[in-house]
DNA sequence: GACCAGGTGGGGA
DNA sequence: TCCCCACATGGT
């Protein structure tokens, strides 16, 4: 991503204030991130956001919280390392992109306002933005190891891959590299209550990225839409669920569908009232009216199902 | 104990 | 193309 223009922030000392769009709030997106415990690439204290920032050159130690529910205060904090963050744009954009706040949200929530699905979750969490998932090979093992699993179980899964495999700083993790992983073979992942079948996807993945054959560039590259889940689909492991939700949530087209989803259908059990599944051909109907917004549709219904 | 989880690949009709 | 099954384990 191109470095976020001036206006948006200010360097000042060892903080940074971000000014966000006026379709953001800070609380609505800290209580997505408080969704899970057993999350483990970040804390949550006091309304306050901990993390470690994997930059390109340097790991920074971050504190956010709300200076106002729409400017973002970050603070650098660190025991043992120097506090001096050398590139400053580099954490702006960073967290730029990670709230996703280049999107402009009021065309979604001007079609939103009319539509039967997405009028009370819109209303409901006004502020909140898709909240990504920058690193490719996170994304993509995330979306692997949620695969046909329950989501608390995912997490637990997620956090001995993190804990046996990433680097800690201080006490916060950065996710495992896929330099890393790729070299590992099946058993090196038998600790890992997984299928033996995941654990391939997962070094396969790696072995993908590391080699270059699989990278965001070449993703964001893609003459469209459909080139980009079909490049993503041809790898094994990978079907249209995880294309689509890695498209969402890293490389952040907006048009990404994970129509199979179970918490998709759920949300629709829960809007409509139903006591079975919708059909896909139902999903379909109603996502109609999403069209270029479908990533932010699915986002909203699953909000409503925590 | 059954059935379902933020699915997918592989085999067979 | 579509259907069926195995997959590992936790939650309910």
């Amino acid at each position: 991503m191109e470095t976020i223009p001036q206006d948006v922030w200010e360097d000042e000392h060892n903080r940074l204030r971000i000014f966000t769009p006026e379709e953001f709030s800070f609380k609505e997106n800290l209580n997505y991130l408080s969704r899970s415990a057993d999350e483990c690439m970040f804390d949550i204290l006091d309304e306050k956001i901990y993390r470690a920032l994997p930059l390109k050159n340097e790991t920074a130690l971050i504190e956010m919280s709300a200076e106002t529910d729409r400017i973002i205060h970050v603070r650098f904090f660190s025991n043992t390392t120097p506090e001096y963050i050398s590139d400053r744009a580099e954490v702006a954009t960073y967290i730029w992109n990670w709230f996703d706040l280049e999107t402009n949200l009021q065309p979604f929530y001007q079609l939103a306002k009319n539509d039967p699905l997405l009028h009370e979750p819109t209303a409901r969490f006004f502020g909140l933005r898709n909240v990504g998932l920058p690193n490719l090979f996170e994304a993509l093992a995330w979306g692997i190891i949620g695969q046909q699993i329950n989501l608390s179980y995912a997490y637990t899964l997620k956090r001995s891959f993190v804990e046996k495999f990433g680097d800690q700083v201080e006490n916060y993790w950065l996710f495992p590299r896929p330099e890393k992983i790729a070299r590992l073979h099946v058993e090196d992942l038998f600790d890992l209550k997984m299928t033996a079948r995941k654990r391939e996807y997962l070094i396969g993945v790696a072995k993908l990225i590391t080699n270059g054959e699989l990278s965001k560039a070449k993703l964001l590259a893609a003459e469209d839409f459909k080139t980009a889940e079909t490049m993503l689909t041809r790898i094994r492991g990978i079907g249209p669920w995880t294309s689509n939700y890695v498209l969402m949530r890293c490389l952040r087209y907006p048009s990404a569908f994970p129509i199979d989803d179970v918490g998709l259908q759920n949300a629709f059990k829960l809007m409509l009232g139903y006591k079975e599944k919708p059909t896909k051909e139902e999903i379909r109907h109603y996502a109609k009216n999403w069209q270029g917004w479908e990533t932010y549709a699915t986002f909203y219904l699953w909000r409503m199902l925590y």
